[in-house]
DNA sequence: CTTTTACCTATTAACATGGTAGGGAATAGG
DNA sequence: CCTATTCCCTACCATGTTAATAGGTAAAAG
């Protein structure tokens, strides 16, 4: 497992105020319901993104989330780096990474490296637009690879 | 996180187990103190090796562990399917896939599917042999991509 | 029949996940 | 000002996974 619910929340969530908002302010209960994900949960997720500058929060009556760019203008990658923290596959890569002694010596280091870039690669070549504009049945993704 | 230090020990072993044995078995005691890894650790890893038929362990004095097959004939993918149980990036997808009421309105889905694909393809295409071959200072991985 | 090795079955400490609970602070509308 | 609404903040908890350790049993060699 790579992905944990708190990232694919915040992808949901992502669209969910891509699709229902475009000026306005969206609450919290609302996307609640439409994604069937407990309010008090999100609220945590959101936390993160409002903090990190994806998402804008305003108090009150009316109030609720937006986001701050166009759908097109934030990567998948963007996104997930800033909730699960790195997409790294192993220990020693990523930001939270654990200096390893016999890193000079490592035989496998290299290829979790390379991995690391090609997820990276990945979720930083499509946007929050993209998923949108996919129908769930017939995929675009189901051509290519 | 994705791959634990069961599949990256894994890894090691199958390594070390190429290069110290074409013929002869190889004590446990030995790899453990070559790779600093607790042998007691690394024996719950060959006893999975071993009954999914990676390995092959001999009992009694002159005994160890062995190759059942040439390196170039082991994927990484086949090693840590076999130790990790599955690299699903996400828990609707792999082996002991959960299976999800949204599935079939999911936005999401193809995209961890591609993934999925990508992250298997990717340790099918290299065998025991390749890691053995590379420099660890100058990695053949560091060329492409 | 003793030594050496693999093999088997628990148990454990630490950590991560996936939430829940209970408020506080700000804003809008009256 | 007052009240409802909404985001925001801190703490807590139940469960599962990870990364081991402990203590044995079985088989093979000599």
């Amino acid at each position: 497992m790579m992905i944990s619910t708190r990232g694919r929340y915040a992808i949901r969530l992502m669209i969910d105020l891509a699709e229902h908002g475009t000026t306005d302010y969206i609450r919290l209960k609302d996307i609640s319901e439409r994604q069937d994900i407990s309010q008090k949960y999100l609220e945590s997720i959101t936390t993160t993104l409002s903090k990190s500058g994806l998402i804008d929060g305003a108090h009150g009556k009316g109030g609720g989330y937006r986001l701050n760019r166009a759908p097109e203008e934030y990567t998948i990658g963007e996104i997930l780096r800033t909730t699960e923290g790195s997409l790294a596959p192993v220990a020693c890569l990523g930001c939270d990474a654990k200096k390893c002694e016999r890193e000079s010596v490592c035989r496998t280091l290299p290829m979790w490296e390379k991995l690391y870039n090609l997820v990276n690669d990945f979720f930083d070549s499509m946007t929050v637009a993209d998923l949108m504009k996919q129908d769930a049945a017939a995929g675009f993704f189901g051509a290519s690879l």
